[in-house]
DNA sequence: TTGTACGCGTTATCAG
DNA sequence: CTGATAACGCGTACAA
């Protein structure tokens, strides 16, 4: 059983040989070092650099019986929204020593065999609300593995971190109904594409009868920029009348704004036009565009350390989380 | 060895005792399913899905010698280049299913360690030139797995992938001399910071040489949008001259761009701006942002399936991959 | 302080 | 087509 370097990649018994120790105190070496004499100690230690081991991590997880990584599944990458926050899910998921797995789910065929197959190899999993995996594979996973969801605020089932909707979609649309007076609003975005939209809709319509106003259908649109020009050219071509546009987020807003612009309808003037999530062209843009912005970083920071309290206490008590917004007020409401 | 039901999370051996069969069966329905009778396999199957097993991933890969996973190592998130190239890196990782760990290292203060931690957990790891991780550290890493660059012209020692920059560099600054005849250009970046930045910087240079003007010291800043107020204040004060500025990215670039026009400096009338990467923002501004478009997605596709075919063929011959750039003209330049 | 020996959960080889 | 069994590389009681 002494090979030494004739062998393959370094394992923790090529150093033992070669530093005429057992492979416990190798093991010791690099996890208690001062449970081991100092002369063994850099001894140990020089070998291991000689020959440049790296413990197998598949090793370490199976001895160990921890993953030391989280799993993070989210639809897409676009847009500052998920990359802030996998930032703040990887810093604190880093400050728990553990590494974060992405799994992206758009444009994959078999989503629910891959967050399977993740299942398998991380310690707990972070599911999206906008990805679209079955209840069973949901149900499935759970089972074997501590499971928080994300911007999901139906499923109440699985815990989970929301943040607020309802009520700055309503003060939002309020704001465009009693400053800048206007009437004839349209929430533009699908509501059934995710439980978020869902909620900013459910705040735009409760503003609506807070005010003794009927609230007009959704004008569905997905998250992306490419549905910014049909959004507007249904407004240029008189097929939609409106004089605000409450969009389900900042990419759809800016598009639409842009288009209806160069279609020469002004904006604030003629129509408001809003957003959400508050991205970095928010602020560049001309009028600047107001919208509402989330605690994004913070949230995923949140989710990760909710995520290392479950994986040492899997008995802790599931609750709900929800993370305050706040409407920011810019020009493309009408205010100056 | 039979525990059943009272035993800790599902293995194969559960599996294996419910379903009156052998491990051996019990991994072969999941790996090669028509190699074994459909009667055993269905009942197999059944039993899977009632205790809802799933193959530990740890065990599998010491079994199989494959971590099935890649490591990507970044600075940061913020902005759309590495959002995007985590998202064609994830997918070209994924089309060979292999997932992805990503290593975001900006805040962090053992840099190497999670490098070298993370080399246990993957089969290849992708470090971004502008990531400091120690020369040591590389060669010990590459001595275990396959590693490719990212942006780091220089570093010649390791096979990477690089998107041009000198010659964009050069067209861009000579767009502005020739085109909009502006002769006191500054370059804002550190050419220190990073390669890409160095490069960009080189092709400022040639540019200037070739036109037979001097080009005149980088004036020092980060990628940040924060470095935008204090270059901006350079040139409010009257500490800085230029009738142009060549920002290292789009980020600095709209920065400085609003703060220059916050301060009564007209863009592009008297000072031109110009940015890199053409994110979003860029095109929402007014002036739209002249920048620099960078195929982002797809370099993070071919680094990963250039990846997959050194693992596949380790000895397969290293070469430096060179994207090609597209100048992006909009009006920040001074153009119409 | 150090070493022996076993377990972790899969895959794969080789008999049957 | 199916079953025993040996790796895979590491951590860790337990013993010395």
């Amino acid at each position: 059983m002494s090979s030494d370097g004739t062998g393959r990649r370094p394992t923790i018994y090529s150093v033992a040989d070669r530093a005429q120790v057992s492979i416990a105190t190798v093991s010791r070496v690099l996890r208690r070092p001062d449970e081991v004499r100092p002369a063994t100690r850099d001894r140990v230690l020089q070998v291991v650099d000689e020959l440049g081991y790296v413990p197998d991590g598949a090793a370490r997880s199976l001895a160990v019986k921890s993953h030391e990584a989280h799993g993070l599944v989210l639809p897409e990458l676009g847009g500052p929204y998920y990359a802030d926050l996998l930032t703040g899910y990887e810093q604190g998921a880093a400050d728990g020593g553990a590494s974060v797995v992405v799994l992206l789910t758009d444009g994959k065929a078999d989503v629910d065999l891959l967050v399977r197959r993740l299942a398998g190899r991380v310690d707990g999993i972070v599911l999206m609300g906008a990805v679209q995996v079955a209840p069973t594979t949901v149900a499935a996973i759970r089972r074997k593995l501590p499971v928080l969801g994300l911007a999901n605020s139906h499923e109440e089932s699985v815990e989970s971190f929301v943040t607020e909707n309802v009520h700055s979609a309503e003060e939002l649309t309020r704001h465009l109904v009693e400053v800048h007076g206007r009437r004839r609003l349209r929430f533009v975005g699908s509501p059934d594409i995710a439980d978020d939209v869902h909620d900013r809709y459910a705040g735009f319509v409760a503003a609506h009868q807070a005010a003794g106003l009927e609230a007009a259908p959704p004008v569905p649109a997905t998250f992306r920029e490419e549905d910014g020009p049909r959004v507007a050219a249904l407004l240029l071509e008189g097929e939609l009348e409106a004089d605000a546009l409450v969009c389900a987020n900042d990419e759809l807003a800016l598009s639409v704004m842009r288009h209806l612009s160069a279609g020469g309808v002004s904006v604030p003037d003629q129509v408001s036009v809003t957003g959400w999530d508050d991205g970095m062209a928010a602020r560049y843009v001309t009028p600047g565009l107001t919208t509402v912005s989330q605690p994004v970083r913070e949230l995923g920071r949140q989710v990760a350390v909710r995520m290392r309290a479950l994986l040492e206490d899997p008995t802790s008590v599931p609750e709900q989380h929800l993370l305050p917004t706040t409407l920011v007020v810019r020009q493309s409401c009408g205010c100056p």
